[in-house]
DNA sequence: TATATTTGCATCGCACACGATATAAACGAC
DNA sequence: GTCGTTTATATCGTGTGCGATGCAAATATA
């Protein structure tokens, strides 16, 4: 293997990192009008999309563990954007659901995928380029979270 | 504009926001065998690269602030991975250089890069994607560093 | 040359991320 | 049914990221 290819995953490890970083910077704006992180309107997404969900749930749709997605959703139910519950059925369970204030920030989001969309796609830049990027994207994240499962 | 293409941008973001972390959590069991972090395995990259850096230097090379890095770098400091003096030309700038401790470390790093590509390559993701991925990842990162500049 | 502005770095506060650990509820094996 | 194990969530400590702000040195300007 030459000395290109070893440095094959610094090219493209490091532009992810910046990627992601900056791309959340991009968001800010607009979310910044709703008062919320990045984190949080992935959070509010999940819940528009299903109106009852458990934090087990929420783990599993956006890839993040309960020690991160505690504290996140008792800052979003301070603000009043969603309440937790225990189920009935299994006390072990935290029920997550969007308070009206939560439900009504979608209409505010709706414009944002397009504002986002319009700072992404350029003249080199194609939608069929970026849905390639997606699926390679998706192919890591489904090795890269097999491999966690593997470890545990 | 129809549905499909005003989700596109959640589609490519939240994947880029997860791989990100995924990756970085890839490099873990290589750089904690260094007692290091991403971010300062980052930072040592560069200097592994370039003897002597301005913390400025260091700022524009990996995209981050000083009041990121100023820390980060204080900490790998007392781990005596690197020295910091003020420069005697402009007392205003802080000199990052590699201790011999640091430097050594480049060795023991060598394996990184061909361990994580063999992670990253698979019999549906070729070299050549991963390097057209890179391309537009770079581009991205152009167009949303210049936004910030025309912000300032 | 005195003053205003810019530059380089640092500090503070807050919000993630995440490994390690804790705890209570549910489940399983016997 | 009892006890060990698993499951769901939470807490703690550490390390980023970053907006806001502070400060001293350097530079620009009147």
């Amino acid at each position: 293997m030459d000395d290109a290819q070893l440095k094959l995953s610094n090219q493209v490890c490091f532009p992810i990192y910046s990627a992601s970083r900056l791309i959340t910077k991009a968001y800010k704006p607009y979310l910044d009008e709703m008062g919320i992180t990045y984190p949080q309107y992935l959070v509010l997404m999940v819940l528009w999309e299903n109106d009852i969900l458990s934090v087990n749930q929420i783990t599993e749709k956006l890839l993040l563990n309960t020690n991160t997605l505690s504290p996140l959703l008792k800052r979003m139910e301070r603000m009043q954007l969603l309440q937790r519950n225990r189920s009935e059925s299994d006390e072990r369970s935290v029920i997550v659901q969007l308070t009206e204030k939560g439900k009504n920030l979608k209409d505010q989001a709706k414009p944002i995928p397009d504002q986002l969309i319009k700072i992404l796609l350029t003249e080199n830049i194609k939608i069929s380029d970026v849905l390639q990027l997606k699926e390679m994207l998706n192919e890591w994240i489904k090795i890269l979270t097999e491999d966690n499962k593997n470890l545990e």
